[in-house]
DNA sequence: AAGTGGTCTAGACCACTAA
DNA sequence: TAGTGGTCTAGACCACTTC
């Protein structure tokens, strides 16, 4: 590999000048970490068709098999999508199982099926604490709150408050039809990646409100799930707290 | 690599001589399971130290590489432990932070600490209904349960009945001291690794019993978990239900 | 037939650990 | 200093998809 001039560099190995013991970093972390900040910045849009590895290792002045590792991990992530013969591209939403991929009700028989959605109202306000907290909001920030309920099987077993930084979803109010799927709607209108999640789960019982949504009686034993969804820079982008009965569904975690 | 013998081999590649469009199942894979075999049959017990790559690599007639490939996905599965410069292992129960592989109990604040457990009883028992079923058992096959709770911070939460086939535990109950964590017995003490675990969480409310054990009053929420855990040959081998109180604890989930 | 990702090999060198 | 796993490279070939 005699001529690369390397448009990626830290510090390296063989190529001879690194000498202080600050912190090793492989090249294929870098790689990664470059390939990332296209996906933030939009360079690379969910669904687009990217290089191929053997283009990209010579765009970033590395081996291929640098950048396939990188790659894979980002694949391993649910950010990237391989399929052989066809190519590399950027995940969407609706690919396939990854609609599965933070939706974790499931039926007591086994069957997934995906809810559907009926938005009660969207509001634009200013946070509650708990809300500003989560969202990692400077005073004075608003959220759009955003309240739902959803169906499974043709019942409603789930109410939700969605809470989001208004900053960043300019106009959501506007949206209408709401669609089922809000990861969709903030990858396609507002270009905004939910890269991972954290849940919270507690047991609960049902309010008076909750009792009135989901056909239930105030009393009733509910799992809640709080959500903290972040974005690809890890900036938390969404807090959403649901409320599920769980008397023909229950919430499924497979460990390993 | 002129004159190798492969120890294993299925269908290969450049070897030539396959025709059938069976399947194709790439040598890491074949390796891995080879691998995974003798942790089964116990020729590498926990704590093991391993052969290097590049003996296994020779032993197995296979490039270093493949060799790495197979040891990365088993150290991702948590089967094994690598470390540079010291070598690879195999993985035990107590290793740092696979203590919380399987424990996803945590405080509100966000501190992490392990349980105390305190058995009430251990019997042997013909299963229920839903026993058998979940462990796969043939009929006429006792099971050990065991009743126990579980303290946090000084303060009992859980109340949890576990439930095992006889036959892989013989001798279980002269068990004594029985320790906190079972996981650590099953694989010192009956040479069983539990390799993943499924878990069902519902919204319930406290019994009388539970009441009792936990300290609260009657109808209080509580988040019921139940897991069953599975031995390295996917045979499932623990039933689990634990009942959980969650007023200062979650149960925590990461999704990505 | 061409192009993509997937597999397998081989070898050089680096980082870490222990003797 | 020797031995281990970790990184990086290079190249050959395979499997799959599309044209």
């Amino acid at each position: 590999m005699a001529n690369r001039k390397p448009a990626i560099d830290g510090q390296q190995r063989g190529t001879a000048d690194d000498a202080q013991p600050l912190r090793f970093r492989p090249l294929y972390g870098q790689v990664r970490e470059a390939l990332v900040s296209r996906l933030i910045d939009g360079t690379w849009p969910p669904g687009m068709h990217l290089p191929s590895e053997h283009q990209l290792a010579a765009e970033l002045g590395v081996s291929q098999g640098t950048v396939r590792k990188a790659l894979d991990a980002m694949a391993a992530d649910n950010l990237l999508v391989r399929r052989q013969g066809r190519g590399t591209f950027v995940a969407e939403p609706e690919d396939g199982r990854m609609v599965f991929q933070f939706f974790k009700i499931v039926s007591d028989d086994g069957l997934r099926s995906l809810p559907d959605s009926s938005v009660i109202r969207v509001r634009k306000a200013d946070p509650t604490p708990l809300e500003q907290d989560r969202l990692q909001l400077s005073s004075g920030r608003q959220v759009w709150s955003i309240d739902r309920t959803r169906e499974l099987d043709g019942r409603t077993v789930i109410t939700e408050r969605i809470c989001l930084p208004a900053e960043r979803f300019p106009g959501l109010d506007r949206i209408d039809p709401f669609p089922n799927n809000v990861y969709a709607l903030y990858a396609q209108s507002f270009g905004l990646i939910i890269a991972r999640a954290e849940e919270r789960l507690k047991a609960e019982t049902a309010s008076v409100a909750d009792a009135a949504l989901l056909d239930c009686s105030e009393g009733t034993p509910l799992i809640e799930v709080s959500r903290t969804g972040y974005a690809l820079d890890e900036t938390p982008v969404e807090w959403r707290v649901s409320r599920c009965l769980t008397d023909q569904f229950h919430y499924a975690v497979s460990l390993k």
